[in-house]
DNA sequence: TGGAGGAGCCGCCAGC
DNA sequence: CAGCTGGCGGCTCCTC
C-alpha cells in the first residue's frame, strides 16, 4: 500500500488537483494507494478557480508519503513557500516519488529537484520554466517526463496520463487499462513522435507495448492477428485476450485504427495520392481507405486534406 | 450495390 | 479448486 500526498499550493488549479485524488483514489485500486490532500498546514487554501477549499492535512503528510503530486498552481503569483520546497526536497532524499502536474513543475523546480534532469510543463509555461530555471532541460513535446523518482506533465489532462502510467508500473498494464476504461479515457495516448520516442516501456515482460511498437513500424505489411501474436510470443487465442485487456479493443480493431490515422497524417502533410497512401499504411485499396476515413471523419479524403491543407 | 470468400472475434471447454 | 492457456466452432464483419 503507497501512501500518496496530493499537495495543494496556493492557487490551486482544481482540475489537476482532481486527478490523482481521482485516479488513485479508485475503488478498482482500493488497498494499492492511501490518497491525501494537503496544504501548507490544514486548512482553507486559495485556488485558481476561487471556489472555497479546505483541506484536513498538512505537510506531515508529505514527510509520510511514498508518493507526492504536486498539481498545478499559479506560479507567477508569489515565491513558493520554503516549507514546502524543503518537504519536497526531503521526500525525494527519502526515496519517495515526487510527480507535478501542469505548472506543479514550478514547484519540484523551485526546489532544485529538476536540475539536469528533463521535464515538461503546460507548453504555454514551458519556456518560462526554462527561463526560470536554466538548469532544467525542458521539453514541451511529450505529455510527460518519467525519470524514475522524478516525474513531471504537461498541461492537465496530461496529468491522467502520467498517473495511469504511475499505475501501470506499480500494478501492470491491465490494471492500468482497466482504470483508464472506466475513467473512460484512453489507456495510453501518444503524445506526438518525441512521446513515442521517450515512452517508457515497462521492464515486466507482460506487457503488449513492445507488439503495439512493433505493430506501428510495420502497418504496410500485410500483418494477421497470428504474425501479432507470434511477435508477442503468445497463441492467437490468449494473445487476442490481453490485447483487449490491456488496450480495450481487438487487435484488428487496434491496428486498423492505427493504419487510418497513419493515413490521415499522410492526407495531411504529403501530397500523395489516395491509392498510394492506401499501399503505404496497409489499407490496400482506394475504396477501402475511402471508407475507413469516412467513417472516421465524416468526409471524404479529398475533403478531408482540403480541410486541413486549406486549399 | 451485392455477394462471395476469408479473416477475425469470442463463448465454450478441456487441459495444465 | 482456482486461474490461465489455447484449440474449436460458428457467427460477424471486412475486403474486394
Amino acid at each position: 500500500m503507497d501512501r500518496v500526498a496530493v499537495l495543494a499550493l496556493p492557487g490551486v488549479v482544481m482540475f489537476d488537483l482532481a486527478i490523482p485524488l481521482q485516479v488513485f483514489g479508485r475503488s478498482d485500486l482500493a488497498g494499492r494507494y492511501e490518497v491525501v490532500s494537503c496544504a501548507l498546514e490544514p486548512g482553507a487554501v486559495a485556488t485558481a478557480e476561487g471556489l472555497p477549499l479546505s483541506v484536513a492535512a498538512g505537510l506531515d503528510a508529505v514527510a509520510r508519503a511514498d508518493v507526492v503530486v504536486v498539481p498545478g498552481f499559479d506560479p507567477h503569483d508569489r515565491a513558493v513557500d520554503e516549507r514546502a520546497l524543503d518537504a519536497l526536497r526531503a521526500a525525494v532524499s527519502r526515496g519517495a516519488r515526487v510527480l507535478s502536474i501542469c505548472t506543479g513543475a514550478f514547484a519540484l523546480a523551485a526546489a532544485g529537484l529538476l536540475d539536469g534532469r528533463r521535464a515538461t510543463t503546460h507548453w504555454q509555461h514551458a519556456s518560462d520554466l526554462g527561463t526560470r530555471y536554466p538548469a532544467v532541460e525542458v521539453d514541451p513535446d511529450v505529455l510527460y517526463v518519467d525519470d524514475g523518482d522524478l516525474a513531471t506533465s504537461a498541461g492537465l489532462a496530461a496529468g491522467i496520463d502520467l498517473c495511469l502510467a504511475v499505475v501501470r508500473r506499480d500494478h501492470g498494464a491491465d490494471r492500468a487499462a482497466e482504470v483508464a476504461r472506466r475513467l473512460v479515457v484512453a489507456p495510453h495516448r501518444d503524445g506526438g513522435q518525441a512521446q513515442l520516442l521517450d515512452r517508457p516501456l515497462p521492464a515486466s515482460g507482460d506487457s503488449l507495448a513492445d507488439t503495439c511498437e512493433w505493430i506501428r513500424h510495420h502497418l504496410a505489411e500485410d500483418l494477421t492477428v497470428a504474425d501479432m501474436a507470434r511477435h508477442a510470443g503468445q497463441a492467437p487465442r490468449t494473445f487476442a485476450r490481453h490485447f483487449r485487456a490491456q488496450t480495450g479493443t481487438s487487435p484488428l480493431q487496434w491496428l486498423t485504427a492505427q493504419r487510418v490515422h497513419e493515413a490521415r497524417r499522410l492526407l495531411e502533410r504529403t501530397d500523395a495520392t489516395v491509392a498510394d497512401i492506401a499501399r503505404r499504411t496497409g489499407l490496400g485499396t482506394a475504396t477501402n481507405l475511402r471508407t475507413l476515413i469516412t467513417r472516421d471523419t465524416r468526409t471524404t479524403p479529398s475533403a478531408y486534406r482540403r480541410a486541413y491543407q486549406g486549399h
